[in-house]
DNA sequence: GTGAAAGCGCTAACAT
DNA sequence: ATGTTAGCGCTTTCAC
């Protein structure tokens, strides 16, 4: 069985102390080119790997931080994610990855595992169902930076990095007005979570700054899947009139919706035009292409990132950066392009 | 500031030993069930967590599972992703991702840090052009575990887990034969990698069978991307006579190839029967719905760690499960049925 | 520029 | 069923 090399064993060799071993490992100034060289040289040929629990302990620090999402297997947060191990990785620090699965209990007792493992700092998108802070109290308690993203939580001790849902979706409400869409449904999420009533929120700015009226039956609100897209889709084809536009918040629903909608025989856009959210791969595959929000998962994966260890690091107050807004942009398709005027 | 409580403050309170403590919290057989619950009950109170570092420290162990992908935002990839950490988590046990970003350098210096980090065992797919296995060795000389997933390397100390990508490519490629396809193109990724290198041999095992002749010129290699496919797509179009047959090693590169054709005037599947590999999302809103080979990477990520944690548990030994071959299934759609006979 | 020594918080062998 | 003790491997203060 192989035996772990320590700084002792190093320090036996060079007949010098664990101490200078420790700091020459360490690129510490007061210690001489001539024993870090040597040091170095030994402890490869020895084989040594530092034991980063030792460190750790002693040091009362991990470099690690904890990640908390809804779930992994989707494309967004796997973008996110992507972006987030990009800057840790050239940082340093690990990365400790866990899911919720849209559940605040197991999005407590993973946040309570970060906790026991020491985790400098946590960067969490809530579940679906999440309306309390406890299970994050206790690291505001012992001032481990918590910062969430995308699907936000308020509090004033955590910073926020998100997109501004409400332009988004104001935006891409009042192009489908200007595409000539009168009666528009919304499929929306859970309107607990920001992202989805700040959705609906810019859904029903767009209508009243074009004196269309809100009306409830318009909205249906789901879990915007593939499938709840297609349910969506059925109550559209018995509303009458029908509707000649639809504005939904998140891509995968939308396709959902409008390949049923496309069976039956409905013609997009000219007589829904549809528009999505995401910006999803999907979306470009899909006929006609669909109208979206650009979301940049990567970047928004790098801020977050970036924002904690530039914390960690500097431990620079959070007061000044307490939401971060990230850029998004309407891209326009054929799903709602129903002439070349406002192109 | 906040002081962490140790099991010596516990057993300070209790005028307990914090030997004592320590089984009481681990629920240690011989501890009576009167100090057990006083424990819990004081430890609550006191606000404890435990320190792992101390623990893994002294323990020589760490809970903790090393997983190294070629990217994580790939679809297949997070879906492996989400199967690993659902068993994981149940498990008690913590995960280190990190990404390879495609490059053996990457790699490596990331297997250096998993082994810093004292992983208990490593779950990789290697990247793409990743050659030898000395980035590993360091771990094999210290047993600890490493397994393969989906990219393999041939080593006999490391179990792999794949699906039979040889036997899925032939059986596709048979299903287009069968389709009338006689000319049938197929649009590899690196040879280096079983799973692409298989998928070729499977597809040319199938021409034989079929006494169709292989040829060269219709194996286009590439890294497989969006673009690849329509790059590949417009040397099908010069192709004379033009295939009558596709086989693309993944969804994404065979969807953009089927764009490009569609765009040039090409009938899939009348002029051209395709099929991809994934099931990805996509292949299923692409028109006509996309032939592929249904990939559980959930069910991967699933037994990969179930793997991985029995061994770690039991210690059991890995020489009798070298390999295990998950099922994959031929999923026929549109893209490839030319007459209801063959359904 | 280097060394001695203490201690981070826990676990486990041994003792009772 | 509980206590004593030593030690996991490192960092860091203090001393020289």
């Amino acid at each position: 069985m192989h035996k772990e090399i320590t700084i002792y064993d190093i320090a036996a060799r060079l007949n010098i102390s664990a101490a200078t071993v420790s700091r020459a490992l360490k690129d510490h100034p007061r210690v001489s080119k001539a024993t870090k060289k040597l040091v170095a040289k030994t402890s490869d040929e020895m084989g040594y790997r530092s034991n980063s629990f030792a460190s750790n302990l002693r040091k009362k620090q991990s470099s690690i931080i904890g990640v908390i999402v809804p779930r992994l297997n989707s494309n967004f947060m796997a973008d996110v994610l992507a972006g987030i191990e990009k800057v840790a990785n050239s940082n340093n620090y690990n990365l400790f990855i866990s899911q919720s699965l849209e559940s605040t209990k197991k999005e407590a007792s993973n946040a309570q595992a970060m906790l026991n493992n020491r985790v400098d700092g946590l960067l969490v998108s809530v579940a679906y169902d999440t309306t309390n802070f406890d299970h994050f109290e206790s690291f505001i308690r012992r001032n481990i930076p918590v910062i969430f993203f995308d699907r936000v939580f308020e509090h004033e001790s955590c910073p926020q990095i998100y997109i501004d849902n409400y332009k988004a979706a104001h935006d891409i409400t009042d192009h489908l007005i200007k595409q000539g869409s009168k009666r528009i449904v919304h499929i929306g999420g859970n309107q607990l979570r920001n992202v989805y009533a700040e959705r609906l929120q810019g859904y029903k700015r767009a209508l009243e700054e074009n004196n269309l009226l809100f009306d409830e039956n318009l909205v249906i609100i789901s879990d915007l899947t593939s499938k709840a897209g297609s349910d969506a889709a059925y109550k559209i084809l018995k509303m009458s009139p029908l509707p000649d536009g639809l504005f939904v918040a998140n891509d995968i629903c939308a396709i959902g919706c409008m390949q049923v909608l496309k069976k039956e025989g409905i013609n997009i856009p000219s007589d829904i035009a549809v528009a999505g959210f995401n910006n999803d791969p999907t979306a470009t595959v899909i006929e006609p292409a669909l109208t979206t929000v650009n979301y940049k998962g990567y970047e928004m994966g790098e801020v977050a990132a970036k924002l904690m260890i530039n914390h960690l690091v500097d431990k620079d107050d959070f007061q000044e950066t307490h939401s971060l807004i990230l850029r998004s942009e309407l891209i326009i398709r054929e799903s709602s392009l129903r002439n070349n005027l406002q192109k």
